[in-house]
Formats: structure tokens, C-alpha cells, sequence
DNA sequence: ATGCATGAGAC
DNA sequence: TCTCATGCATA
């Protein structure tokens, strides 16, 4: 039982906290095609899911980081090469013809203002402010980058993102590092795969694509320009090990998810309990599973109906 | 490629 | 406390 140990873990490896902060709009994450209207019964609590009325913020990119080194204050630059450090280069070749078998997201034409375009439910509370100012049917080009772009955009670009940057011979790992030495931001291999694989939210998706692109250029046209690699590696700070939890356990935990997305904190500590687990990692599983549930545009449709979950 | 985790910011 | 962006560690 149990396998949660406090590690002291000092990377080695390629690691960068230079995560930048950004981000200071409002919500609005999931991603335009669906609409899943559980929750709004409650009044303020949610927000999460009103993305359309509100998606014309700025894609801002304030190269500035927060707060860099982020643990313990402590930034002790620990050069890596990332050829070295990270031994992930070698997956890429075959990646390119397997791909994501998944290519969901098909709702074109959300752009602009209102990117949801709820096609059905929605019996109750209606958000009914849709600034369907624009003209149906047009759409036109695309704007590369300028403005909003509309999921087929992102779902195009992120494909063919990929394809070239397999083609040009460069690791996933290899572009987030490239992307902080060229434009301040330093991100991780795991991020630049869950754009290629749109595992990322919309607004997000919409903030990373323009670098992205830029990166893409630089790449192709500079035959031979390797970017000074530099980074900023992360002072050991203490990090709790993975949890592993056993397949039953996740099946129970799905279960009342299902049941309940949100439980309160004495749902948590309940379950917990039951299942032998902390509260925290149930806390945090619930976290993690309705971030991944935003995500997940593929199966989306449709609302499974919130049943009771107070206390 | 993805599961569990951290942290900042919004309520 | 939750969301959201992000990543270490792992399968």
C-alpha cells in the first residue's frame, strides 16, 4: 500500500520552471465544439463552461516570466543539452506515420467572439448573449495567427506542425526549449505534445500556436541556425512521488465522478477514506479528471445529468 | 504519451 | 477551494 514518498528530486535532467503566469482573463477553457451544460444550476460557482460569450482577449505573450526558478528560489543554471539530456529523441521517427489516431474536433467555423456555438440541450439556464454579429458562410482565410483561430485552424495547423517539425528532425522536447530561447517562453516536451495532440484548451491552444508558428519558420528557413541552447534548471525541491493508483480504485473514482464532478470536501475525505488514499491525491484526481474532461472534445455530446451532490 | 502534481490567480 | 497552465516522472 501506499507509495507516496517525499523525493528529493534534483533534475538532472532538461528542466525549466519558467512557466509563465500569464494567463490573468477570465475563465473559458473548453473547447468551442461542444457544450456541455451539467453544472449552472449553481449561481456563481461556475464559470468554467461560458467560453463563448467571452473569447476575444489578447494572445498575449509577456516574455517576461513571474517568477523564474520557481521553487525554493533557488535558479542554479544546470546547463543541459537537451540532445543529452533527454533521451526522447529517438520515438520521433516512427511517430509520424502512427500519429494520434484520434482527430476530433470538427466544428469549423467557431471564431471570434462566441467560439461554442451550442447546437442542442441547454433546458435550462441559457447564456443568452450571442453576439452573433457576423456574417454565416464566409469564414475566409484563416489569419494565421492575428486573430482568433477556429478549431479546424488549430486542428490543422498542430497536424502540420508536427509533420514539419518531424521533418526538419526535431523532438518535441527540442521545440520547447528552442521556443524559450527564441521568445523567453521555455516549455516542456509534454506541453508541445499535447498541442500537436490538442489536448490543450482552446485559449490556450490560441496563445501557443503563434509561437509555435514562429518557431516553425525560424526552423525551416534558417537551414542550420542552432539556437543557442541555454536554460534554467530548477533547484531540487521537494516534489511528492507519482501516486499510483490501482486500477480498481481509479474505477471507483470514476464511478463517482460520474455521479459527481465536484464533490465537496467531505465527499473527498469520504472517499478517501473508503479507498485508502489521501485526500489530497482524491482532491487532486477530481482536479485532474475535470481538466481532462475539458479536454476531451471527442466525446463531446451531451450532458450527463448532475445528480444530487451536496452535502 | 499520459498520470499525478505544483502553483498562481480567481472566487 | 477551484480552475488553469504546465511539467516531472513514468508506462
Amino acid at each position: 500500500m501506499l507509495s507516496h514518498q517525499w523525493v528529493t528530486s534534483l533534475p538532472h535532467a532538461a528542466a525549466a520552471a519558467a512557466a509563465a503566469a500569464v494567463a490573468a482573463v477570465e475563465a473559458g477553457s473548453g473547447w468551442p465544439p461542444c457544450a456541455p451544460a451539467q453544472e449552472a444550476k449553481r449561481a456563481s460557482t461556475r464559470e468554467d463552461l461560458h467560453v463563448g460569450s467571452t473569447l476575444h482577449h489578447r494572445t498575449h505573450l509577456g516574455t517576461h516570466q513571474t517568477h523564474a526558478g520557481a521553487w525554493g528560489g533557488g535558479s542554479g543554471a544546470h546547463l543541459v543539452d537537451p540532445a543529452l539530456g533527454y533521451s526522447q529523441t529517438g520515438f520521433t521517427v516512427n511517430g509520424m506515420l502512427s500519429a494520434h489516431g484520434h482527430n476530433l474536433i470538427h466544428s469549423g467555423s467557431v471564431r471570434g467572439d462566441s467560439p461554442e456555438l451550442d447546437q442542442h440541450h441547454h433546458h435550462h439556464s441559457q447564456q443568452a448573449h450571442h453576439t452573433h454579429h457576423q456574417h454565416h458562410g464566409v469564414a475566409l482565410e484563416p489569419h494565421s495567427d492575428e486573430d482568433t483561430p477556429t478549431s479546424d485552424d488549430l486542428e490543422h495547423f498542430a497536424k502540420q506542425f508536427k509533420q514539419r517539425r518531424i521533418k526538419l528532425g526535431f523532438t518535441q522536447a527540442d521545440v520547447g526549449l528552442a521556443l524559450g530561447t527564441l521568445y523567453g517562453n521555455v516549455f516542456s516536451q509534454t506541453t508541445i505534445c499535447r498541442f500537436e495532440a490538442l489536448q490543450l484548451s482552446f485559449k490556450n491552444m490560441c496563445k501557443l500556436k503563434p509561437l509555435l508558428n514562429k518557431w516553425l519558420e525560424e526552423a525551416d528557413s534558417t537551414t542550420g541556425s542552432p539556437t543557442s541552447i541555454d536554460k534554467i534548471a530548477t533547484q531540487g525541491r521537494k516534489r511528492k512521488k507519482r501516486t499510483s493508483i490501482e486500477v480498481s480504485v481509479k474505477g471507483a473514482l470514476e464511478s463517482h465522478f460520474l455521479k459527481c464532478p465536484k464533490p465537496s470536501a467531505q465527499e473527498i475525505n469520504a472517499l478517501a477514506d473508503s479507498l485508502q488514499l489521501e485526500k489530497e491525491v482524491v482532491r487532486v484526481w477530481f482536479c485532474n479528471r475535470r481538466q481532462k474532461e475539458k479536454r476531451m472534445t471527442l466525446y463531446c455530446k451531451f450532458d450527463y445529468a448532475v445528480l444530487s451532490c451536496e452535502s
